[in-house]
DNA sequence: GTTAGCACTCTCGCCTGGCGAGTGCTAATG
DNA sequence: CATTAGCACTCGCCAGGCGAGAGTGCTAAC
């Protein structure tokens, strides 16, 4: 109930003992093994009573009677914020990272699946890249090609180098020659420009210039400022699901169900990770601290990238409450750091 | 091993009663069971000695002794052949299917990812469609966006409306117009051709030509179509493998590990699938019939589709092997088919 | 050839008792 | 007065035993 108990230095270090325990070896941890295994220069039985302060306090929590204690989320919230001394990686595999980052860097789609991917690895957990909006990248060039009588295929480059394809149903035909004009006339106007602000400054521009083309084209160009403005969808890249199956918290199937459902589906991923570090800093949240049922027994760790500071997009990790936050912190925060860098050279070429 | 025994009209009457049973309950069927629900007019002594029979001829096998009997992979080929009748669609689940497909017919990859999607929530299985590789598909368009002054965007869009995009590294700077230039060769000379043909015929042409353009184009040209030609990987849109989980056979979660593990790796995936229905048919491969050892508890149904007649690309539906094979043969049969029609359509306008 | 009856086998769920790990309390200790 | 040792107690886990239920195989009768 009162919470506000004297933390005392060697609470703290039990709780960290505690915690680094069970991150380790996923089995409730007694008061013996802490003895054993930790010197803290104290015997099991002040141990015990400590670890009964901690659980009146809700740090700790017990499966039942007579197993060890495990932290409680409060208990990791407290880790994380104030016992944890975050791991930083060592030479090597920053190196390591580094080198496999700079690898095939001009496709970016490759680039961030495959960031995912070394994450995923790196950390047993499930790794999660959300990619900017359309609409809030800057519009590079647009291509626009016919396929058939009703179709257009609109190609849009953005920064920092994604390319995005939609096909667009035009209601009258128009020759290629045509629509290579309307197509410079769009570049024109609107290459530089962040894609959610074209509306606005193209209907002005329309109405000057559309006189010099065939009114055909009036619908078809609406059509495709609509396309480029609509469908304006954030993309996720997911990798290392199947870890999650080897956590042996999760070898229950029951559990591992409403989980991978939580990840199949596109929009509330992109929800939460949306929410996640839309704000700027590396953030935490610990099991029942998420909104979303589903993901009540995991912990999930994000981090935004970005280019020369603007944040692009969101980086995360998600596995189970009982994860190495100290190295996986660490981790998240370097990549996403190299990631930002990497994406920022990018652009500027 | 004797194998040759007769196969008399009681006992496929049986053999199909336990298959039809298994299926839809997921429980080993006793002599009791089939007597009782399906009234063959024998009492279930009589089953009894069939079962034993149908036992020692391989087609069926028992859990244990004294658990019901369940059909073998050999009892699934039987009744696959021989006696199961395939359970053509309803004309409202046709009409459905028929609807859903027809909706949003432009954007092909979405076209094929939600006839996946459609396939594995009507079968409750995995759902996997194999696209075309590129290298067989007939060129319709090429464009070349310069995005700096090392790179180059390559689109290439081909029958029946895929668009691939690739960045290629260039050695010398190229200006947009002169790009242009080249785009426009490419087009006037390639357009219409399968892309897996386009070395040699190139080659003949480029040296006609070469001498209009820069020298610096020469390395340039050559890296384009290198980059069009290599990385023919085929596509693999995979759906529903979540559906997996709900089966009972797959509760343990060691035989769902390396199932997923399986179905994570493009690779292998599009190994299976190319080998799968690549000859034409509709195909079924039981249990241990598979190669490869991680889906020996899993049917697949795949059958391709094409346009026009040809071939370019397959679909299946991977679930356990006591899969409902009369439903799902139909539904593979009839959305393959639909497929087809569709793609066909799109192509030729 | 078919069927009824019966003994047998096997799984599954349930209970039990022993074991080990870990706790909480109390009293002794520095 | 904080710390520690000792001890009784609690619980989960596991192995073993038991009964119920389902289903078989065999035999003998129809």
């Amino acid at each position: 109930m009162s919470g506000a108990e004297i933390m005392n230095e060697r609470k703290k270090r039990i709780l960290q003992a505690v915690t680094d325990d069970y991150i380790s070896t996923a089995e409730p941890v007694g008061s013996r093994t802490i003895a054993r295994r930790y010197n803290l220069g104290i015997s099991p039985a002040t141990i015990r009573n400590e670890m009964a302060d901690l659980e009146e306090s809700g740090y700790l929590e017990q499966p039942h009677t007579s197993a060890g204690r495990i932290p409680s989320d409060k208990g990791y919230r407290f880790y994380v914020d104030s016992l944890m001394q975050a791991r930083p990686l060592s030479k090597e595999q920053q190196a390591r990272i580094y080198r496999e980052l700079k690898r095939r860097q001009h496709e970016i789609e490759a680039l961030i699946q495959h960031t995912a991917k070394l994450i995923a690895d790196l950390t047993s957990c499930a790794a999660l890249i959300l990619c900017p909006r359309l609409q809030d990248r800057v519009l590079k060039h647009i291509e626009l090609i016919p396929l058939n009588e009703e179709n257009v295929l609109v190609i849009l480059v953005t920064s920092p180098g994604f390319v995005e394809t939609r096909v667009v149903e035009i209601p009258h035909p128009i020759s290629a020659e045509e629509l290579r004009k309307v197509a410079e006339f769009l570049n024109a106007h609107l290459q530089g420009m962040i894609v959610s602000n074209i509306r606005v400054s193209l209907l002005k521009q329309l109405h000057l210039e559309l006189v010099r083309y065939n009114s055909l084209l009036e619908g078809t160009l609406d059509l495709i400022i609509k396309t480029i403005r609509k469908s304006g969808k954030e993309r996720v890249y997911r990798e290392g699901t199947m870890h999650i199956l080897e956590q042996p918290e999760f070898r229950d199937i029951e559990k591992v169900k409403p989980l991978f459902e939580f990840l199949g589906e596109d929009d509330t991923l992109i929800d939460i990770l949306g929410n996640a570090s839309s704000h700027g800093e590396l953030r935490v949240v610990i099991g029942k601290e998420h909104e979303m049922a589903e993901i009540r027994d995991c912990s999930m760790i994000s981090a935004p990238y970005g280019i020369r500071g603007n944040i692009v997009g969101i980086l995360a990790v998600l596995g189970p409450t009982r994860m190495d936050y100290a190295r996986i912190i660490s981790l998240v925060e370097f990549v996403a750091g190299l990631l930002s860098d990497t994406l920022t050279e990018i652009d500027a070429s």
